[in-house]
DNA sequence: TTATAGAGTGTATTTTTTACATTTATTAAT
DNA sequence: ATTAATAAATGTAAAAAATACACTCTATAA
């Protein structure tokens, strides 16, 4: 069949905004990659690649993430798709940019090592290739909006977390201070974390006790009408 | 150079979800084209095309468009870019979705009607070829989010507006009913619509005032930290 | 026992949202 | 001229949510 043939092909790619966040340094990463092939070899990047045939567009933006991170069913999203004409100097590219949330610990060091991936902090980003800074830019106003409407900040948090631990990722995410007292309350408030026994002695000889989300009872509330909202002053 | 041409190309095409509306029906409504070529010929889709060498997603987007209706520079933002193998069965095509919003009275219809684009209300859309029923539902879910928080409800209405149709509109997207008192008052505190000295006369004996929106007042409250927001009961 | 450092807590005020029913303006019919 | 009809326009009190703000508690190490 040839009933599309008088149309262009184009090479598709995806590149991928991966978002970690170190507790101890309170500070929102970015997993950048040094390229390893032309062009633009040995400049910093984001992790991407072409589509295969046989892919769909998630699946090739979770086959690249794998293959970096060792993760798989991570928080996921896709941006947008950027296709100016020259935005790639070497050919005509198109590229989906997806976001993703991990928590730094999980990824396989062995593997993120291979492919010359390092965390680098948002604030001191270095030069990235063709139009990958706005693509971070794009990822990082999505990020900032959703934290405050969907509880996707866990993603980027252990398991068990402390308030403070969530309190500082959430300035970290807007990039100014908040009203501890009135966060606390308002999370609590929602009913959606369930407070653990333990507690976190590293940071403080107090200590801070541990909470955990509920994801199944945040769904339940979703079900009932229920709007998660952290836009806190 | 050859550097990518190990990689695989791929169709890329733009469809774009039309958005109007119908003062007189209070009704959303979709320009719809009756397919005119191979697969699925016959059968209702969006209006879409295939995306050139030489230009960009965004331009395609603008010219598949105007191309349809004849409107240049209106209201026009991507959705999402569909990827799934086989998403069109005739071959692999990659299409980012766009939605625009218009008002009905502007396009050409010579045009249009050369094109087999007839606009059909959104609560009885006929059967869409591939993906496009959800293309539709997805961009009806960002035209509601995008209408509570950004003034681009005006962008379906006519330059000149009366209250009782910008209420409406809102009833219609947001498919329940409001409050009009409180919906009144929130609009006018806002202080981005100027009310015009002439009336409305056509659906009541007393008529209705005729508003402006004030595109450069709402840009300035904006830059002073202004968020419009048109979340009410 | 005491100093230290971070964790944890409550309330009053202001602002925003909600709920709700009557009056007003105009025209057409008598 | 009066009246009936119809949609437009309007205000307020109560409830809920957001904000501002500073001290006490707990555990450890000196």
């Amino acid at each position: 069949m040839k009933l599309y043939s008088m149309h262009s092909k184009f090479y598709v790619a995806v590149d991928c905004i991966i978002f970690g966040y170190d507790i101890a340094e309170k500070e929102i990463k970015l997993l950048l990659i040094k390229r390893s092939f032309e062009p633009a070899k040995g400049n910093w990047s984001l992790a991407g690649g072409f589509v295969n045939e046989d892919e769909s567009l998630d699946a090739a933006a979770s086959r690249v993430l794998s293959s970096l991170t060792g993760l798989k069913n991570v928080y996921m999203k896709q941006l947008h798709s950027y296709g100016e004409v020259k935005r790639d100097p070497e050919a005509r590219v198109i590229s989906t940019a997806y976001w993703s949330l991990i928590k730094i610990k999980d990824i396989d060091k062995e593997l993120s090592d291979k492919n010359e991936a390092h965390w680098q902090s948002l604030k001191k980003l270095p030069k990235l290739i063709f139009d990958h800074k706005s693509m971070v830019d794009n990822a990082m106003s999505e990020l900032q909006v959703q934290i405050k409407i969907k509880p996707v900040g866990f993603e980027l948090l252990p398991e068990k977390f402390t308030l403070v631990q969530l309190f500082d990722l959430y300035e970290a995410i807007y990039q100014r201070t908040i009203d501890k007292r009135n966060f606390r309350k308002k999370i609590i408030t929602m009913n959606i974390l369930e407070k653990l026994d333990e507690k976190e002695k590293v940071t403080s000889k107090r200590g801070a006790y541990y909470f955990r989300f509920i994801k199944e009872r945040y769904k339940k509330l979703v079900l009932g009408g229920f709007y998660f909202n952290l836009d806190v002053n």
